[in-house]
DNA sequence: CCAGTGATTCTCT
DNA sequence: GAGAATCACTGGC
């Protein structure tokens, strides 16, 4: 299980958002495999950096490889990956990820049972894993915190999960989103349970 | 469909 | 500055 280094983060969003999918996703005792994401740059206007730095966007110019967690709609939060090097207001949103390991806790911290709800979403993922803005600005690299790998053993016993080469990439328009509708920025894996909208 | 909720940004004074 | 509008969402009708 190796983590993914700085490196791995220092390419464009759009590049980054393909290339996260398949990849686990670990925090604290939680793994999910990252299913869906979308891409987030400079010149996007949907995207946070697109009127320049401010106090709430501060982090996505900085360093690639660090977390930029924002609140919205009063009780929301969303996990990003900042990329495409240093100073570039680029970021990838996590917005589903597959429940590995830690669902039992998943579940409490979502007060829900059904496994394919708990992580279907970019504010259900981060509610989930219990990521708030505490994680903001934090290294994704240095294995303290979040990371992300490119295997995960489950236990020691083989993955239950389908080999992280195996499947196909849509690529849509994002959503939630009023400007910049028309890019074809969001990724999923094609037909997993497990993204947000199929 | 739409309300909830609060941080951020826009649009005027 | 103040008030309005907007918002990378979710859950309950």
């Amino acid at each position: 299980m190796k983590i993914l280094g700085e490196e791995f983060f220092e390419k464009d969003a759009v590049s980054l958002a393909r290339d996260l999918l398949g990849k686990y996703v670990v925090f604290g005792g939680f793994v999910g495999r990252v299913v869906e994401t979308e891409a987030y740059h400079e010149d996007d206007p949907a995207s946070h950096s697109f009127l320049g730095k401010s106090f709430r966007n501060a982090v996505m110019f900085g360093k690639s490889g660090v977390a930029y967690v924002y609140f919205i709609y009063g009780m929301h939060h969303c996990f990003n990956v900042v990329c495409g090097g240093s100073g570039r207001g680029e970021a990838v949103l996590i917005r589903a990820v597959e429940p590995i390991e830690g669902v039992d806790e998943m579940k409490k911290n979502r007060r829900v049972d059904d496994i394919k709800n708990l992580c279907n979403g970019p504010a259900k993922f981060c509610q989930a894993f219990g990521i708030s803005r505490m994680q903001n600005g934090t290294s994704l690299a240095d294995g303290k915190g979040i990371y992300f790998c490119e295997d995960f053993e489950n236990g020691g016993k083989p993955r239950t999960t389908r080999a992280n080469t195996d499947f196909e990439v849509v690529a849509t328009t994002r959503i939630g989103i009023s400007k910049g509708v028309d890019l074809p920025y969001r990724f999923y894996i094609k037909g997993n349970l497990f993204v947000s909208r199929g």
